[in-house]
DNA sequence: AGATGTCTTTGCCTTAACGCAAATAATGAG
DNA sequence: CTCATTATTTGCGTTAAGGCAAAGACATCT
């Protein structure tokens, strides 16, 4: 099984079969409860790790308590502390286990020489940073150049792109789109509805409808190029 | 010239001489006018260079014309386009000489075999790419969690820091203050005469003095740990 | 069915941010 | 020194965003 999705993630397929044996023998496996806490905001925590099951998120917190959440990490997909690479840097998002989770993690110690005689793997790590790089860029830009609406209508379009057309549930709190947006349940709720007066969504209270996507890819698109 | 440049700094120092020799010739100079574009963002731009001089700013750009100067790049500083390592990766950053600068700039083509053989130089790549995302981080945290006031309170720490006590020109323009915080040139005036008002910084149309350096940062750091 | 807790929606009010335009001060060229 | 240009400052009006609180709607458990 952790063989199977070594095989297929990018990273670790670059291998040989000898070494990812190895590799697999020297996982160590943590499961995480809904909600658990797998690393701290500014922690120092040299580990890498490979989802089994389950979902990670990231996150960004204020201390004010706000959070933003960056990104969701699934099954088969790795992620890493900063310290891999640089001692003692600190995590730039807090993880958090979204439902019960569990995962494959390793040290630093133990992967670091690894890497360093894998040049095609190291190759691979530096992929997956630019990447996230670009992901980091994508959301700045929003953060930048976009008000709250053309961040919201951008995260219609993604997350309820089946709902162009035709009604879908909403399987999003409020709270869970304001955090994505970096906003507040009331400003989300209010926008959503403007949306619905303009004529761009149809919505009530459990389900809603793309009616006009165009304007949606406008509202989100004037931060894009 | 070019060969000191190269042995102080940490990517290219892991070569031996004889390569870094055969890389310094194969090094192409150019210059460019203050002022002018060396890559527009969004570009596949497969290069890296090492500043000779002068000094490279890069920028985010909103399609409406406003833009954010995320980093200033200094003689002996080192960057690469996205491309270098994912084809056809686009640019998350425009760059551009904020006087006249001179450049030494390789191409992908020309530099990832001798990457790819030298472990110890992608893996000094890997860690100024970590700098760099942490960086981006920080940039992120304080758009998502801080005010714009937030945002210039650590401005004017990080850039007139001698201000503190003693007066110093103001050697930033409003609109340059603006394009580093992400706002604008009247808001920026206003923000520091409200500071001034609270008696936190001491100003007036040529020269500033910080005189309660506690107080900007408890506002600049509220998005910090 | 009733009680309880979680979400959603809305009203009301406050503050932050912005855009435009005019007035004023500094700078640099001739 | 004078004029033209570039920056700064300020007033005024507008919009975006947010906080708080109350009211509804829904789901679940007993």
């Amino acid at each position: 099984m952790l063989m199977e999705l070594l095989n297929k993630n990018p990273v670790f397929a670059c291998l040989d079969q000898e070494e990812l044996k190895s590799v697999a023998k020297s996982a160590n496996r943590h499961k995480y409860q809904k909600g658990e806490w797998i690393a701290h905001h500014g922690q120092s925590w040299p580990f890498l790790f490979l989802i089994e099951s389950g979902t990670v998120q990231a996150l960004k917190e204020s201390p004010e308590g706000r959070s933003l959440l960056v990104v969701e990490l699934e099954k088969g997909e790795i992620f890493w502390g900063l310290s891999f690479f640089i001692e003692n840097a600190p995590m730039p998002v807090a993880l958090v286990a979204k439902q019960n989770t569990s995962l494959f993690l390793w040290s630093l110690d133990y992967l670091k020489p690894i890497i360093l005689r894998n040049g095609e793997m190291s190759w691979e790590l530096t992929r997956l940073m630019i990447l996230k790089m670009q992901y980091a860029s994508e959301i700045l830009n929003e953060f930048a150049f976009q008000p709250t609406t053309g961040r919201l209508a951008r995260l219609l379009l993604e997350h309820f792109e089946d709902a162009v057309g035709d009604y879908v549930s909403r399987d999003m709190t409020l709270d869970e789109m304001a955090a994505r947006i970096g906003s507040t349940r009331e400003m989300v709720c209010r926008h959503l509805y403007h949306f619905a007066d303009q004529g761009v969504i149809q919505i009530n209270r459990t389900e809603l409808k793309i009616t006009n996507q165009t304007f949606l890819e406008g509202l989100a698109g004037k931060g894009k190029q």
